[in-house]
This record gives C-alpha cells, structure tokens and sequence, in this order.
DNA sequence: GATATAAATTGGTCGGTCCAATTTTGCGCG
DNA sequence: CGCGCAAAATTGGACCGACCAATTTATATC
C-alpha cells in the first residue's frame, strides 16, 4: 500500500499551507508574510526548508521578497474576490495558465522531437507506452506515466532547455494541483492520443506531430475548463 | 568602474571549475566526480554550496547524481573529441543547444505577448528601449537591457511560465556564456530589432510580433555559429 | 557461491553565524 | 513642535558544519 511515491519533503507542506491560505483569503493582494524567524516556529521547520518553500513560492509568482522590508503576496492572476468555499480560484487559475502555455509549449516541442528523435529514443518511449496501458486505472500510475512519456519525448528533442521546460510544467502541475488526474477521466483516449503521438514522431513527421500533440492538450484543457465551471457561478 | 554587477556567489565558482574541467577533458563522459566530501576541502566551500553547484551543472545536462553511487559526468552534446585547446566546444554546444531552443520559444511567446500585453505593459518596455538606446556601447548594460526587454515582453504574456522560461534562458546564457554579447558586434542592429518586436506588440498584431522575433534571434543565431567556426577546424 | 554485514555515497534537515538592505526609532537642532 | 539625520532594530541573503536517513557498493562470512 505505497499511497505517496514521494518522501513529502517538509517545504511541501509550507508552500501547501501558504498557497491553502491565499486561497482562502486569510492572505490577499500586498499582504506581508509573517518574517521568516516567526513562521520557523509557526511551522517547525528549519530556516532552510523555509527558504526553500519561498522559492518555489516565488517561481509560482505567488509572493515575492523584499530585502529588508519582508515578503508580500503577489496577484498570480485576477480572479473573483467573494469567492465561497475557496480553495479553488487560485488552484484553477494556475492550473489554466499552465495549460494554456502547454498548448503552446508542447506541439513545438513534439515537432522538435520528430525531427531528432534517435531509434533509442523511440523504444525508449515505446516501453513508457506499454507500460502506461498495463495500470490504466491507478491514478499515480498514470500520473507517473505521463510525466515520463513527456520526460522521454523532451529528452527526444536532444535539447536541455525542453527537458528543462518538461521538467517545470510538471512541477508546476504538482505543486498546484496533484488531483489534476482525477478530473480526466478519459483514460483510452489519453493512452489513445500518447500513442498517435508517438507513431507521428516515429516516421519524422513534425506536422502530425505538432497537430497531434495539439489535440492532446487541447482536449485537456477543455476537458479541465468543463470541471472547473461547475465551482464557479 | 563596476566590473561586476552580481556578487559573485560561492556555488559559481565551483559550477565554472567543473564546467571548465570537462571543457578541458579531464573529466570526460562517465567519469565520477569526486565525493562531495572531498570537494568540500578541494574547493574550501561548504556542502550547501556545493549542493547548489551540483543543482545548477544537472539543469545545464553536464552531470548527473546517482543517490548512494556518485555523481557522473554526461554528455550534453556529441562534440569532437580530441579538441585542442580546450574551452571552446562545451561552451559553443551548449550556447547554440540554447539558442535553438530559442529560435522556437522566443517567436512563440512574442505572438502571445501581442495578444495579451495591456497598456501598462507596452509603457514598460518602451521604458526599457529608450534605456536600451543611452548606452549601446556599454558590454554589461547591453546585457542588462537585453534581459529587462525579454522579461518585460515574457511578463505581458500574462502567463507566468513564460516568465520562468525566459528567467531560465537567461540564466543558462550567463551560466554558459558571459561574453556572449561581445560577439553580437552590431549594437544598432539589437536596438531596431527590440523595437521592431515592440512595435508589432504594440498593434497587437501576433503575426509580425512572431515574424520579427524570429528574425531578431535568427540573426543572433547565425551570428554565433560564424564565430564558434572560427575556433573549430 | 549466496547471503549478511559494513562502508561509502548522496539526500534531507537543522540550527546557527555573519552580512546587506530596509525600516523604524530616537535624538539633536532649528 | 517639527524636521532631518544618524543609530538601532528588523528582515531577508548567503554560508557553514553537523546530524541522520536512504541507497548503493564493497566486503566478509558461512
């Protein structure tokens, strides 16, 4: 019964914490953070841990440091102020702003990788295929097979800078919204649309490769724009 | 005469002593790096420092850590292997790997900060463009303008992955590089480009904004293959 | 030869020190 | 009383050395 893969490093519950507050309005707009000497005891973490949890609080453009002065609240995005039962304005808006530069981000990124892809790439990313189709129905499994398909694809482009940019979208779906894999129901056609893309970049074809890859995210993004309606008047 | 704008940061130095070393060849595909133990007194900076270092060489793809074995020297690049004095090949693969990322996301995320920018975004650039004008001849000021303007347009895409991108671009071109901008001779060149970019946003026309930045990093592209080949038989 | 054990290595965390930037306080002076 | 400046307190930034855990590798033992 392995529930966690990962060993829930202790800046992950501060960012959680931080990010749960800011969603319910306890934090808003320009508010100071406690300083950092406060919240190690609030919290019971290191300086360190703490640290790191702003940074990664930083890179989600949630707060921002201030030598001297302190750390504020940054807006990530405007959305509705009165929002009941909270928690998921903020999750939802960071969610689509991600999804929106992945529809982007991803077909230029596939189109890279059927133009380079090397023979191992591609039984590389054949063995993640059947490995995806094995577990369908586990949803970390299917999580894990994701990020690794997209790992493997980046990788296939043979440029760091896409491996890098992969890596960061994954975090940022981690960090934001770990259930994410539950609101996609649609499991054939997630395993469906990995293996179109696959075949696409398999022949060198960056067109169907980059159309493919569209598909994919778009119907995604539809799908998440759909579950994240039904919270909001 | 400020020589240097950036404190200078303990971890930089070690990356610049490993990056130099496989540059060099004595520390070549597979090899291990020393215990960090040990690297601790080779470089007389502590763990934490090192660990920063370590962080920074996996993000640019030049090492990779095994938990429990070591840390392992990986080729970034196929380049020539007995390369003689040294210094040049890592550099200019790793430079031209990023700027082709870059002739891919740069025109992408031009499009969308024309369709996306506010007012109050088109004031800050053009802010920076007439800052940009005052000092062309200044090396690290030309540095500075040039991240200020790729930031300010990647903070009007509204989508702060764009942000984390072009941070991360400009993190590896100084990583990599430093003097890059001393090979991009034609100051005026990098002046009306910027502006061109700007104009186009300023319409809101994606198409040009896309067209225009394509050709800015085109050029910058060409440019730095013609000077690595001087270096290279 | 197989297995248990020990050693080596990286990963994560902690509690400090010292420094730089900023803000606040307080004092002197007009 | 009000203003301005300097000292002090507050805050984040960088760094250090230590501790223990997890994992891999080497070694010893049977």
């Amino acid at each position: 019964m392995e529930t966690d893969v990962r060993p829930a490093r202790k800046y992950e519950k501060v960012v959680g914490a931080i990010k749960d507050a800011i969603s319910r309005g306890e934090l808003a707009y320009g508010d100071a953070l406690p300083p950092e000497r406060a919240m190690i005891d609030q919290f019971g973490v290191s300086r360190g841990s703490l640290r790191e949890a702003f940074s990664v609080l930083e890179l989600l453009g949630l707060i921002e440091s201030k030598p001297g002065s302190g750390r504020f609240v940054r807006s990530p995005h405007a959305f509705p102020e009165g929002s009941s039962a909270g928690a998921v304005p903020l999750e939802s808006s960071a969610v689509l702003e991600l999804m929106e530069a992945r529809r982007i981000l991803d077909p230029a990124i596939a189109s890279e990788a059927a133009r380079r892809s090397s023979p191992s790439d591609m039984t590389r990313i054949r063995r993640i295929l059947t490995s995806t189709r094995e577990n369908l129905d586990d949803l970390t499994h299917r999580a894990r097979s994701d990020f690794d398909f997209h790992m493997a694809l980046a990788s296939a482009t043979q440029n760091f800078l896409f491996v890098n940019i992969v890596r960061m979208e994954f975090n940022l779906i981690m960090a934001t919204h770990e259930s994410i894999y539950g609101l996609l129901e649609d499991k054939c056609a997630f395993a469906d649309e990995h293996e179109a893309l696959y075949e696409a970049i398999t022949v060198h074809d960056a067109n169907r490769a980059s159309a493919a890859a569209s598909l994919h995210i778009d119907r995604i993004y539809r799908t998440l724009l759909g579950a994240f309606a039904m919270f909001q008047p």
